[in-house]
DNA sequence: CAATTAATCTGGAATAATTCTAATCTATTG
DNA sequence: CAATAGATTAGAATTATTCCAGATTAATTG
């Protein structure tokens, strides 16, 4: 996959400035920077990492002034996690959370309010992991710390 | 909840025994134990730890002869984890998994099966837990290794 | 043990999140 | 700028789960 490479001219280079990095990095995940992707990829990636639902970028972004139907972004944030620009984090049944941090981290997930928080990976150690079963590797180790109100 | 405590004779101790203890840990978890209560427990208590959906388990309660429905095969699984009998794991988007295991421990998810495999908690440590955010505890911690084919 | 009561069960409708589809639109390329 | 491969869209379809209102059954009482 992202096997067409596309060299840019110093004038394409010079004419994508005003809009950031971002159709550059759409293009070289092999994504055409199409409209809403490019809108959706500012709301994710301009700013702090975020934890969003589909629903929930689908209203920020048609409030943002942004048309993009609710498919698109279900297939954008498939299509940016699959080219390793977001993850997905499971924590609760039936919702997808898609997180804009793609380094080694770990959660805090708050049960009464259903909001993801990100734990440093610094600030967490997993030692002594289990050897993977015969014939499987590890793709990767998800540690979710389920916090609510302190009675 | 649970508060009528019902004190057993010997005689109604003795004519329980050959429903091995599943009637009784329906009723010290305050449930009645109806025919589908105590077909579904022994489906998953007697015997090994296991991992089931509920689709899967009516699936087998049917295939058992025994007949429930859907609704009912839900209802029992959260009232079995709300009497702390199972938990609920979360592993993938839009379906639940509910675990026989109540212990201290955690999860292997095989990604491409979507099988799950318990790890003791000996075989894994988090050490270095970071503190809960202010106003809030630590509810549970679960670390899922997922991990598929190796190539 | 029959009657009463309250809990439980049930099938089907309702909901929620997500995926699929077929038609329409658009970015890219020559 | 025409051709075309890829993208978007609205709405239908799917999947997992919950809700509901009526029928059933376990527990209690006399």
């Amino acid at each position: 996959m992202n096997s067409k490479v596309h060299y840019m001219s110093a004038m394409e280079v010079v004419s994508q400035r005003p809009f950031s990095g971002t159709i550059a990095r759409l293009k070289s995940a092999g994504l055409r920077p199409t409209r809403q992707r490019i809108a959706l990829a500012k709301l994710l990636f301009e700013g702090e990492n975020r934890h969003v639902t589909a629903e929930e970028l689908h209203e920020e972004a048609r409030t943002a002034g942004v048309s993009v139907s609710l498919a698109t972004v279900y297939n954008a944030l498939h299509q940016f996690t699959e080219a390793g620009m977001m993850r997905e984090v499971v924590v609760e049944a039936g919702r997808s959370y898609f997180d804009t941090n793609t380094g080694d981290h770990h959660h805090f997930f708050h049960e009464d309010s259903g909001r993801l928080e990100d734990i440093p990976s610094e600030d967490i150690e997993v030692a002594a992991l289990p050897e993977a079963p015969p014939g499987t590797a590890v793709r990767r180790v998800d540690v979710i710390v389920r916090v609510g109100a302190a009675r």
